[in-house]
DNA sequence: TGCAACGGCGCC
DNA sequence: AAAGGGCGCCGTTGCA
C-alpha cells in the first residue's frame, strides 16, 4: 500500500525544493530527503548558507515508485501529482522553486537534460509567474554516482538563495544585430577599432568546417552577427571584399585585445581569410582550466557558472542569432573570470605563460613539419605487402578467414577453438586477446601463429596510425595542440598539464606525441636546416628524488652518476631491471606486474620493491604523505603550482593516479615554460617544430646552432625550486638531418654535420 | 551511413 | 586478491 510522503518545511519559506518521488527511508520515516540523499541535501544546504528550516521540500510524486522506478507511473498519475504541486507552489508562493533533478525539472518547466540545464535560472510552465533554478538530484551525486558534482549542487543552491530575495528575473541584457546591412556592418566595424577588446566567435559547418558567420561583441550585453564565408550569399563582392579588409583590421589590430572561448579553432578558421589574428589577450576556456581543471571547461558550463544566463545551446535554429548569444555570454564570462584571475592572484601565470604558450603553440601547428613523403609512400607500399602475406600465412595455419583485429574473433579463436585457459585484463577483468594475453599464452601453450598475429597486428598499427597518416598538401605534417581537452574524446578530461596532440580540425595531421622511433625518420627539417631536439633527462625520476627529499638519490642526480647503474648495484639487479623496478615501485605498482616487466619471479621482484623502499625510505614517506594529504583535502599541489583535486573513492587506485601526477605536470608544465623562454629568446633564430612531454623539437640554420643550443642549455637547465630545494634538470641535445637519426651533441658531430 | 563504445596499442 | 599513470587513433561491432 502506497504511503503518501507529505511535504515539510517553513509553509512562509522563500526557497521551495523540490525532488522527484520518496525513497526507501523517506517512505519509512514519512519525510522527504531523509535518506542518504537527504543527507547530501543537508550537506549542500550547510555549504550554501541556507537553513533546512528556511525551505519548503517537496517531491513532484508524493508516494514512492515501485521499485524506486519512476517510469513506473503512467501520465495519469503524474499529471495528477502535478497538478498537486501546482496547487502545493501556488498556496506557498516561493520566490525561487528548486528543481532537484530530471523529473523536478520536467514537472516545473517542461524543459528536459538536467546536466545541460542546471544552474539556469527558469520560467516555470507549471506555476506561472513562479522562478525556477534546475539543480543536479543529491542521489546522483551519492559516492557511488557522481560525487564529483557535489560543488555544483551548492553552487547552484547559492544561486537559489540569491534569487530567493524576490520574484523578479535577472536583467540579461541581449541586443543583438543578426542581419545587419552592410553600412551597419561598416558602422559597428569602425565602433569596434575604438575600443580596447572584442569577443570573436565564428560558426561553422560540422563537416566541413566551412565558415558560416562572424560574431563581435565589443560592448557588454551587444553582439552582431555577420554571415560569411563560402556558402554565404548577403553580399555583393565588392561588399564582402570591403568588410573582410575592416574586419581585418579588427582582428589584427595591436590595440584590441581579442577574446574568444577556445579561440584556437576560431583562428584557425579564419587564417585563410586574414592570416594570424593578433593580439589574442583571453581565452576563456584556457582560464577556467587553469583556475578549475577539473571541472568542464565548455562555454555552456562556464556560462551556468559565471553568467545568470540560461542554457541556451539547444535551440541553434536560428544560427546568427545563436552565434550572438555566443558572444555576448562569452563577454559576461570573460568579465566574471579575468576578475577571478586577478583575485586569486594568477595574472602572471596566465597572461605571462598559459597565453603566450597557446600563441607559441598555435604557430607551431600552422607551421608544421616537412616530412619525407617519398619514403612514406614507398614504405606504405612495402608495409601493405607484408601484411597481406602475413594474413595469407595465418589463415593458412588456422584453417580459416581470422581477423586479427577483431577482438571478438581472436577471442573466440583462442578461448573456444583452441580452448586455451582465458585471459582477462588486469584492471578491467575481462577477457582479452591483447598483446599480454597472447605472450602469457604462447609460453604455456606454443603455437607458432601467435607470433605472426602480434606481427600483423604491429604492421597493420604501423600501417594505420603513422604511415597511412595524412599529410597537408604542401608536404608538412601538422598536429593540434590541446592544452585542455576542450574536445574531449570519451568524456575524459585531461588533468596532467601535460598537452595532448591530435589531427586537426579538417582532418589532416596526427598525434605527434605517440610517434615510434622508426617511423620519425620521415621528419624532415627545411632545406638547410638542421633538427635540434631538446631532452629534460630523466626528469620525471629526478623530480620525484627532489619531491620525495632522499639524499641517496638526490646525490647521485647532482653528481652526474649514471642514476640507474648505481641504482642497480645496490640493489644487486641488472640496470634494466633496476630501472624499471625504480621507475615503477614510485608509481605504486606491485609485485606482480612488476614480476611481468622484468621477468623476475614475483617472489624476487617483491624482494627487490622491498629492497628499493629500504634502500630509499624518503620514496615511501613521499608516497604515505600523498596518501594523508589526499585523505585531507584530496587535493594536490605540484611545485610549479599547479593544482588537481582527485575525485571518486579514496584508495589505491587514486593513490596512483596521485603519484604520477605531480612528477608528470610539473615535468609538462617546466617544459612548456622553457618552451616560451626560449620562443622570445631564440625569436627569428629558430623554429619549434614539435613538443614531447619532456623534449621538444626546433630546426634551425647550422651556422646559428651553437647559439641555439646555448640558450636551450642556459634556460632549461637552470634551477628552479621543489620543496624549498633547488633542482636543475640536465639537457640532453640531440641534432641530426631526420628525426629518428639524431646524434646526440658535442662539438665533433656539429663539425661533422657542417662539412656534409 | 554515421555514431558511440570498446579493445588494442603507440609514446612519455 | 591485485593493482603504475597520462594521452589519442585505429578497427570492429552494434545500433539507429
Amino acid at each position: 500500500m502506497a504511503r503518501i510522503v507529505p511535504p515539510v518545511g517553513n509553509h512562509k519559506a522563500n526557497i521551495a525544493l523540490v525532488g522527484e518521488a520518496p525513497g526507501k527511508e523517506e517512505e519509512l520515516r514519512l519525510k522527504p530527503f531523509v535518506g542518504p540523499a537527504g543527507n547530501i541535501l543537508d550537506r549542500a544546504l550547510r555549504a550554501a548558507g541556507i537553513s533546512r528550516d528556511a525551505c519548503y521540500i517537496t517531491n513532484v510524486v508524493k508516494v514512492r515508485p515501485p521499485n524506486n522506478d519512476f517510469k513506473s507511473f503512467n501520465m495519469q498519475d503524474l499529471e495528477y501529482w502535478k497538478n498537486a504541486l501546482r496547487d502545493e507552489l501556488n498556496r506557498i508562493q516561493p520566490n525561487v522553486i528548486v528543481a532537484l533533478g530530471e523529473r523536478a525539472l520536467n514537472a516545473l518547466t517542461g524543459m528536459s537534460g538536467v546536466l545541460k540545464y542546471r544552474g539556469s535560472i527558469l520560467y516555470s510552465t507549471l506555476c506561472e509567474g513562479l522562478k525556477v533554478v534546475c539543480a543536479e538530484h543529491p542521489a546522483f551525486l551519492l559516492p557511488n554516482r557522481n560525487p564529483s558534482d557535489f560543488h555544483l549542487l551548492v553552487f547552484d543552491l547559492q544561486r537559489a538563495k540569491e534569487e530567493s530575495l524576490s520574484k523578479d528575473f535577472p536583467t540579461l541584457p541581449r541586443e543583438m544585430l543578426t542581419n545587419p546591412s552592410y553600412e551597419e556592418v561598416l558602422h559597428h566595424l569602425d565602433l569596434a577599432l575604438e575600443r580596447p577588446d572584442c569577443i570573436l566567435d565564428v560558426e561553422t559547418d560540422r563537416k566541413q568546417k566551412a565558415l558560416l558567420c562572424i560574431g563581435l561583441s565589443y560592448k557588454d550585453g551587444h553582439a552582431i552577427c555577420i554571415p560569411l564565408g563560402p556558402s554565404c550569399k548577403v553580399w555583393t563582392e565588392q561588399e564582402e571584399l570591403e568588410i573582410w579588409r575592416r574586419l581585418q583590421k579588427v582582428l589584427t589590430c595591436e590595440r584590441i585585445g581579442k577574446i574568444g572561448q577556445n579561440i584556437g579553432f576560431d583562428m584557425t578558421i579564419l587564417y585563410r581569410y586574414v592570416g594570424e589574428i593578433y593580439p589574442v589577450s583571453f581565452d576563456t576556456m584556457l582560464a577556467h582550466s587553469l583556475l578549475h581543471i577539473e571541472d568542464p571547461h565548455s562555454l555552456a558550463h562556464l556560462t551556468s557558472i559565471y553568467t545568470k544566463y540560461p542554457y541556451y545551446k539547444s535551440d541553434k535554429e536560428n544560427l546568427w542569432e545563436y552565434n550572438c548569444i555566443d558572444c555576448i555570454v562569452t563577454r559576461a564570462v570573460y568579465k566574471e573570470m579575468s576578475k577571478e584571475i586577478d583575485e586569486h592572484d594568477m595574472g602572471r601565470v596566465f597572461y605571462g605563460y598559459t597565453m603566450p604558450l597557446f600563441k607559441i603553440l598555435w604557430r607551431m601547428e600552422r607551421f608544421g613539419c616537412r616530412i619525407d613523403t617519398n619514403k612514406k609512400e614507398l614504405s606504405a607500399v612495402e608495409v601493405k605487402k607484408e601484411i597481406e602475406e602475413l594474413k595469407k600465412a595465418i589463415n593458412k595455419e588456422v584453417g580459416f578467414e581470422l581477423n586479427v583485429n577483431s577482438p571478438k574473433q581472436m577471442q573466440h579463436f583462442l578461448y573456444e577453438y583452441l580452448m586455451l585457459p582465458v585471459k582477462r585484463n588486469r584492471k578491467t577483468r575481462r577477457v582479452t586477446a591483447d598483446e599480454n594475453a597472447i605472450n602469457e599464452l604462447a609460453v604455456s601453450h606454443p603455437n607458432p601463429v601467435f607470433d605472426k598475429v602480434l606481427e600483423l597486428r604491429g604492421k597493420i598499427k604501423d600501417l594505420s596510425t603513422y604511415i597511412d597518416a595524412k599529410v597537408d598538401k604542401d608536404g608538412r605534417m601538422r598536429t593540434a595542440y590541446s592544452m585542455t581537452g576542450a574536445d574531449k574524446e570519451d568524456n575524459r578530461l585531461p588533468v596532467t598539464g601535460r598537452l595532448a596532440s591530435r589531427k586537426g580540425i579538417y582532418g589532416s595531421g596526427m598525434d605527434l606525441q605517440n610517434i615510434p622511433t622508426r617511423h620519425r625518420s620521415m621528419f624532415l627539417p627545411d632545406d638547410g636546416m638542421i633538427l635540434v631536439e631538446a631532452d629534460l633527462s630523466q626528469a620525471e625520476n629526478r623530480v620525484v628524488a627532489y619531491l620525495a627529499g632522499d639524499e641517496k638519490q638526490i646525490d647521485i642526480f647532482e653528481r652526474g652518476g649514471d642514476f640507474h647503474s648505481i641504482m642497480a648495484t645496490w640493489l644487486g639487479k641488472d640496470r634494466k631491471v633496476a630501472k624499471s623496478i625504480v621507475h615503477g615501485t614510485n608509481y605504486g605498482m606491485k609485485k606482480r606486474l612488476l614480476s611481468q616487466i622484468t621477468g623476475l619471479s614475483q617472489g624476487e621482484a617483491e624482494d627487490v620493491r622491498l629492497k628499493y623502499f629500504k634502500t630509499c625510505p624518503k620514496i615511501a614517506h613521499w608516497q604515505l604523505g600523498i596518501q594523508s594529504k589526499l585523505k585531507a583535502d584530496r587535493t594536490l599541489v605540484t611545485p610549479l603550482g599547479r593544482r588537481r583535486v582527485f575525485f571518486g573513492m579514496l584508495g589505491d587506485e587514486m593513490f596512483r593516479r596521485a603519484y604520477a601526477y605531480i612528477p608528470q605536470s610539473t615535468v609538462a608544465d617546466w617544459l612548456n615554460i622553457n618552451l616560451v623562454a626560449l620562443y622570445y629568446r631564440l625569436k627569428g633564430k629558430c623554429d619549434v617544430l614539435l613538443q614531447v612531454h619532456d623534449s621538444v623539437l626546433l630546426q634551425c640554420n647550422p651556422d646559428v646552432l651553437d647559439d641555439v643550443i646555448n640558450a636551450i642549455c642556459e634556460l632549461m637547465q637552470r634551477p628552479f625550486k621543489i620543496h624549498g630545494r633547488m633542482c636543475s634538470i640536465p639537457v640532453e641535445v640531440k641534432i641530426g638531418k631526420n628525426w629518428c637519426d639524431m646524434e646526440t651533441f658535442n662539438e665533433t658531430t656539429v663539425e661533422r654535420d657542417l662539412v656534409r
